[in-house]
RNA sequence: GGCGCCAUAGCCAAGCGGUAAGGCAGAGGUCUGCAAAACCUUCAUCCCCAGUUCGAUUCUGGGUGGCGCCUCCA
């Protein structure tokens, strides 16, 4: 597989640290409100990603985090009068109602910074004693960036050129304006830990490192996340990690592209977003999926109600085509069709995993499922051999697995009065009574179901 | 100022050297009591100008127009 590495600024092919096995870190929300869509497209790019590396047989350790602690937790705790711990705790929660409902499969494992205080003291420690942090009298620590050579090398950045855009915040001690914090000295009413340089909490950018290396190693394959933390949060990951072990850091840079409104990043600083947990009010949230999907990770892409509503009507094209094959007629013995049919099957599979296999082009693949629609759709309108049937669905439910669509299996449950006018109005119709046929299906329209006359009999389908 | 991305039909979006996948919407048709679903047909020469090449949407240079990072940010 090839995957496109920030590091490099090329395709590269994936090799995997130890042979069969994929170590994989993905930063994850901070926990102090609802996700938005924009924060959505990593969960769901990374999701994908970990899908197809299982699904090409590779045993993949893939590690999210959870940051519940920084100064917009503390803020937004102090707001609703509870402490940052419980406002990590709720919103870990909802976290995972809304990643659950967008089919992000949970993650192998989630660690949460307060739990790795100590790795991070650990961490902290180890830059110091190698000169590349260092403690002010007021109890900070930070790293010295011109400490480490590689600086700006995943950014592409000249140190001199960051040096003139950086600033320093009064009351910092800051040896150098491009040197970060990797350890506060506490404030009254936040929550702190004691560390050799008295008590505090630990700042955003080592927390990735410490939890990250504990979990996966100090030398791991992939690490991925949006495009707007190359600078300078992986760069300082880079740079705290290196410095400290060593050798080298992630292996492999995966960065995903914006989701934008009317061409401008959804932020949540700009206002522009659109919380998942409000779209799911007016939305299936795996349409919301479809939609990512549709497009390269590393591309940007326009969010609106009127593309999810596209998004929509496409899966259920999809949706649709899979019911068709459990509703379709099986013979016992092939039919001539059969073979053929077999052989399309084994094209749509090796199309698919080449999309996938080039830098996880999505958009390529799920081309391919339609075409994989199209033709089982079409074999479906004539019983067919059992084989050919269930290999069709099994291909199916693989390759819409693998993008995690479809999940949804709830078998429909219709209200009996639903079932009940459907039941009535095909007496109707067989008694050619079309007037009052329609009319029910008018009241079924209404109640929020359509009917569909199949080969089968009629259908009922929520609108 | 430094670093970087993007420009393909009404909309969304792949492709990235050999004369444009797919989806949504639209048009015509088949099926249907009528619909729906499905199927068939139809719907683009790829922002502009140079250059390289037998051949460029695809490479190079220059424009034009969008956007991002450099400060919290997925």
């Amino acid at each position: 597989m090839q995957i496109y590495n920030t590091m490099t600024r090329k395709k590269e092919e994936l090799v995997p640290l130890v042979p069969g096995q994929i170590s994989m870190y993905a930063c994850g929300p901070t926990v102090y409100n609802f996700f938005h869509i924009g924060n959505a497209r990593p969960f769901i790019v990374f999701d994908t990603m970990r899908r197809y590396l299982e699904y090409r047989g590779y045993n993949v350790r893939f590690v999210q985090n959870f940051t519940d602690i920084d100064d917009k937790m503390i803020r937004r705790a102090n707001e609703e009068g509870i402490t940052v711990k419980e406002l990590g705790e709720r919103f870990i929660k909802e976290y995972y109602t809304d990643a659950d409902a967008l089919g992000v499969e949970r993650a192998t494992v989630n660690p949460r910074a307060t739990e790795h205080i100590d790795e991070i003291i650990e961490l902290v420690k180890t830059l110091i004693d190698k000169g590349n942090a260092y403690a002010t009298e007021n109890g900070d620590v930070y790293f010295s960036v011109r400490s480490f050579s590689g600086y700006g090398k995943l950014s592409g950045q000249n140190i001199d050129d960051l040096e003139n855009g950086a600033r320093v915040d009064p009351g910092e001690e800051k040896r150098d304006p491009l040197d970060f914090a990797l350890w506060k000295a506490e404030k009254p009413g936040e929550p702190s830990w004691d560390s050799p340089w008295g008590k505090g909490r630990p700042g955003w950018h080592i927390e990735c490192s410490a939890m990250s290396m504990s979990i996966l190693g100090q030398t791991f394959d992939i690490h991925g996340g949006g495009q707007d933390l190359i600078f300078p949060h992986h760069e300082n990951e880079i740079a705290q990690s290196e410095a400290a072990t060593g050798k080298p850091f992630a292996r492999y840079w995966m960065h995903n592209g914006y989701i934008n409104v009317d061409n401008q990043k959804m932020s949540k600083s700009t206002g522009n977003f659109f919380t998942v947990r409000d779209i799911a009010k007016e939305f299936d949230l795996e349409a919301v999926r479809m939609f990512m999907l549709s497009v390269h990770y590393r591309n940007p892409v326009n969010f609106s109600r009127d593309l999810i509503l596209q998004a929509e009507t496409a899966l259920s094209r999809l949706r649709t085509a899979r019911e068709r094959l459990d509703e379709a007629v099986s013979l016992d013995t092939p039919t001539v069709e059969d073979t053929a049919f077999l052989d399309a099957l084994v094209q749509f599979k090796t199309h698919f995993n080449d999309a996938m296999d080039d830098d996880l082009n999505t958009a390529d693949a799920l081309g391919v499922l339609f075409d994989l629609a199209r033709s089982t759709n079409t074999f479906v309108t004539e019983p067919r051999g059992t084989i050919a049937i269930e290999k069709a669905k099994t291909l199916f439910d693989e390759l819409t697995g693998v993008l995690g669509l479809l999940q949804n299996k709830k078998a429909a449950a219709f209200p009996a009065e639903a079932l009940q006018l459907l039941e009535e109005r095909q007496r109707a119709r067989k008694a050619k009574d079309f007037q009052k046929a329609d009319s029910m299906r008018d009241a079924l329209k209404n109640m929020g179901f359509v009917v569909e006359d199949t080969a089968a009999g009629p259908k009922l389908k929520k609108l």
